[in-house]
DNA sequence: CTGTAGCATGGGT
DNA sequence: GACCCATGCTACA
């Protein structure tokens, strides 16, 4: 800071200007440069005076909270010299010197593109020691103010803030340096000991307590300028108006901070956020991974920081409800719920660092229990095991399903873990994902549709999207507490990781959806004229290079003049608009599109339709278990009725088709052809150098295409007979099958194989007839499904839940599908001639036909 | 037949 | 390619 310099430059103190050939440094700029200051400006910032000197006349200055003395606050030259509080009002240096809490005040983003060679003593000590804690071990402290937070700082960004030179500066100045950077052998004798004693770690001097000034004792546990810390994340109650206070930005900020980057980035010092002092630490007792007899548990790895995704991301607020007052509360690592964690089976997969880091060591599979309390105070014991896998360790926490229950976690939500001082217990909390904060790296768990979105996930938000675009506004009371999805991890948790829970989350969707009835919902574009031809008496209709439309679905009626009409349900207002039966309907239609009915062609005008009318129209929509919890928020639930496949989507789960009318025409539509589209038209025949197929064409796909048409027309024949039988206990075991599909809508047989010959030779006036489907069959075809189908699955209809298993299905049938499209080309000579069946419809209307022998 | 415990598998990192 | 971990599989009670 006073280091000479004999260029010749003018003071940089505008109520200076000397000029002068010698200069010394001052107080840190913004650019990470010093100010270079004349001798006597020197001299006067040096001795804490220049505020006094130069801006005696100037606003800002404070009373520090203790002592009373005056600190121009709103000046960079005085910006170290005090520090904020939490409660309010600032603290000279001096006395928060004597507090020992010596927290940095904010400041702003570092220069990172500035910054000046680091005084030695921070670069040598501070930072290697840092740098060095940082790649240490698990780190159960995540905790950092939102200056570090505030601006997204990577890990591996070399920040440095301005304080921390000058903070150092000011410590040496009040002769703090010695003394925190005196590693005490009798600490470092102590936190050894204190790592693990008989199993149990002991987490956290009790004499943090003891003194009742939780932060001074940390502070002493905490040199910062040794590697060895201990990280004690206190709740600084009574000394939080002697604290240097970060301010946290909202109440139920997430204070965190990428491990990493903090240890990195951050000066050695307690940081107090809210009421809390943040510690940092790189080791805890255990952050070397637990130590059993002098022995570090867990390998190499271990060390390393926490994923991401297991950073605990714990709020003030949660932290105040599982610690109370006067009580340290260490962060420990938080996990998602999987499926299987919050399954049946009651064990929840731990990571393996965390479990190594922090929970008891153990030798035997059979572990050992675990006394762990929840959130509400009540203890649980689990039995904290392990199984052998591939030669590592996969850690389990058996029993926790009662505790899941009742915090009302469910797959998606995020358990956390915490350590409770004094003592050590283990506290286990409980996040619903929809209210989880934001989170820092953009690490966010959204709830799908809102506007909560990680930052840096694209993906994940992609995916989000993804569901959107299906879902359109989707119900967000499916939503609310469903469809979940974790917003990443460092590139995208949902996307990368949890892709079974990306399609559990669209299983969720509960979308039950003949092809039938995607059909009458797709429709050419405006402007798009299609083309049509028949094959085998079929009427296809194509359009090709452009996106199928989804049409407003609509409801059949009479009206009262014995005129057939459409109930159509307006955007905005969700009412129910009657137009004649032969208008297609847009998928965005509202009130003002009512050109057929001018005195309802506003919102504001009532809805012609009783509430028993529309319950009459929309019977299905008692059945279903999403619905009937709506039933009686009928507006609720009509407010959810949205655009395109979102309607589709609902109108689907509404009813089997019950009085959808969207197409015109009784066509099957292809809408387009797109990168693995298995349609006939895009499946050129086995030379692969075919032209698309005509509607005369005669080739084998074409053929097949014919033969299966009539297949199916006798399956779905038969099935609807069927049907119509034992609708009922077939209802029974879809639930109790909780699906075994997905959220494609399949369509598969439990009807008993026709020979193959009667379907050849099935009259086709008849099939036509009698087929509900006459017309309508998707060039779509996936061949090679077969093993996917539960023969009770209901035909042209599937129920998708959340159940585990049933993503996984789906999971592995696109799997499959996969494969067996890269090889398709290949054999759809062959397979087109053995095999078909009925098939299997997206959501986009097309069709897999499920693979049939003969 | 059902539920569970333990291991195996395989996608993802 | 090793490792993690979600989940499937299966023997067993």
């Amino acid at each position: 800071m006073s280091a000479m310099s004999s260029t010749m430059e003018v003071c940089f103190n505008s109520n200076c200007k000397e000029s002068s050939e010698k200069w010394r440094r001052g107080w840190r700029r913004r650019t990470g440069e010093y100010a270079h200051l004349c001798d006597p400006c020197a001299s006067a910032y040096e001795d804490g005076k220049f505020c006094e000197t130069f801006h005696t006349n100037a606003s800002g200055w404070r009373c520090c909270e203790s002592c009373g003395k005056q600190i121009h606050c709103g000046c960079i030259v005085s910006f170290h010299m005090f520090v904020l509080l939490d409660a309010g009002g600032i603290e000279c240096l001096t006395c928060a010197k004597k507090s020992y809490i010596l927290t940095p005040n904010p400041a702003w983003p570092p220069p990172l593109h500035f910054l000046p060679s680091q005084p030695e003593r921070m670069t040598d000590v501070s930072m290697k020691t840092w740098g060095a804690l940082a790649a240490s071990g698990p780190v159960p402290w995540r905790q950092a103010p939102s200056v570090f937070n505030g601006p997204r700082i990577q890990a591996n960004d070399q920040l440095k803030m301005p304080f921390e030179i000058d903070l150092s500066d000011r410590i040496d100045r009040y002769g703090l340096s010695e003394r925190l950077s005196m590693a005490s052998p009798e600490i470092k004798q102590e936190r050894s000991s204190e790592r693990l004693a008989n199993g149990k770690m002991r987490l956290g001097p009790p004499e943090i307590l003891q003194n009742g000034n939780i932060g001074l004792k940390v502070k002493e546990q905490h040199c910062p300028f040794t590697s060895d810390f201990k990280p004690i994340y206190s709740r600084n109650d009574t000394s939080s108006n002697r604290s240097l206070g970060v301010a946290s930005s909202s109440k139920n900020e997430t204070i965190d901070a990428p491990i990493s980057s903090i240890l990195s980035q951050s000066p050695p010092v307690s940081i107090t956020v809210g009421k809390q002092v943040f510690s940092p630490s790189g080791l805890d007792s255990s952050g070397e991974g637990q130590i059993l007899n002098g022995k570090s548990r867990g390998d190499g790895r271990s060390r390393n920081q926490l994923l991401p995704r297991y950073r605990p991301q714990i709020t003030n607020e949660e932290l105040q409800q599982i610690s109370g007052d006067l009580k340290c509360i260490t962060p420990l690592f938080e996990k998602m719920l999987s499926a299987s964690d919050a399954g049946r089976i009651g064990r929840l997969v731990l990571p393996k660092k965390c479990a190594e880091a922090y929970f008891p060591s153990i030798n035997h599979a059979e572990g050992l229990p675990l006394n762990v309390q929840d959130i509400k105070g009540k203890e649980w014991v689990f039995q904290f095991r392990f199984w052998p896998n591939n030669n590592s360790r996969m850690y389990v926490l058996e029993g926790i399903t009662p505790c899941i229950q009742s915090m009302q976690l469910q797959a998606g939500d995020v358990v956390t873990f915490s350590r409770l001082e004094p003592g050590g217990k283990l506290i286990m909390g409980g996040r619903k994902a929809s209210v989880v904060p934001s989170l820092d790296q953009g690490e966010e768990v959204n709830v799908i549709g809102s506007e909560a979105s990680s930052p840096g996930d694209a993906n994940a938000r992609n995916k989000s999207a993804d569901i959107i675009s299906v879902n359109g506004h989707m119900k967000e009371k499916i939503l609310e507490d469903k469809l979940v999805i974790p917003a990443k991890r460092k590139n995208n948790y949902i996307n990368a990781k949890s892709k079974r829970l990306r399609i559990e989350n669209e299983d969720m969707m509960e979308l039950n959806l003949t092809y039938k009835e995607a059909q009458k919902l797709i429709r050419a574009p405006a402007k798009t004229v299609p083309s049509s031809f028949v094959v085998d008496g079929c009427e296809f209709e194509e359009f090709e290079e452009c996106e199928p439309v989804i049409g407003r679905p609509a409801l059949l009626g009479i009206d009262h003049s014995g005129e057939k009409i459409q109930w159509v349900q307006c955007e905005d207002c969700f009412k129910w608009r009657k137009v004649p039966a032969n208008v297609l309907v847009p998928s965005k239609w509202t009130c003002s599109d009512n050109a057929w009915d001018l005195h309802r062609s506003m919102c504001s005008s009532a809805e012609e339709l009783t509430n028993e009318q529309l319950e009459q129209m929309l019977p299905a929509m008692n059945k279903d278990p999403i619905n009937k919890e709506e039933s009686s928020e009928r507006d609720a639930d009509l407010s959810v009725a949205v655009e395109g496949l979102d309607t589709l989507a609902n109108l689907a789960i509404q009813g089997e088709g019950k009085g959808l009318v969207a197409s015109s025409e009784n066509r099957t539509k292809h809408p387009c052809h797109r990168p693995g589209c298995t349609c006939v038209v895009c499946l050129q025949p086995p030379s692969r150098k075919g032209a698309k197929h005509g509607h005369s064409c005669t080739c084998v796909v074409c053929t097949s295409l014919k033969h299966r048409f009539r297949t199916l027309m006798e399956r779905l024949e038969k099935k609807q007979t069927e049907n119509s039988q034992g609708q009922q206990s077939h209802e029974k075991e879809l639930d109790a099958d909780a699906c075994v599909g997905s959220s494609t809508v399949k369509c598969s047989s439990n009807v008993e194989e026709a020979p193959n010959s009667s379907h050849a030779e099935e009259p086709k006036g008849r099939i036509s007839s009698a087929s509900p489907l006459k017309g309508q069959i998707d060039l779509n075809i996936q061949p090679e499904r077969e093993e996917d189908f539960s023969p009770r699955s209901d035909c042209g209809v599937v129920k998708c839940s959340s159940q585990p298993g049933s993503s996984d299905r789906f999971f592995r049938q696109q799997q499959q599908q996969q494969q067996h499209r890269s090889l398709e080309s290949d054999m759809i000579g062959n397979l087109l001639a053995k095999q078909d069946g009925v098939g299997c419809v997206n959501i986009i209307g097309c069709v897999a036909l499920d693979k049939e022998s003969g």
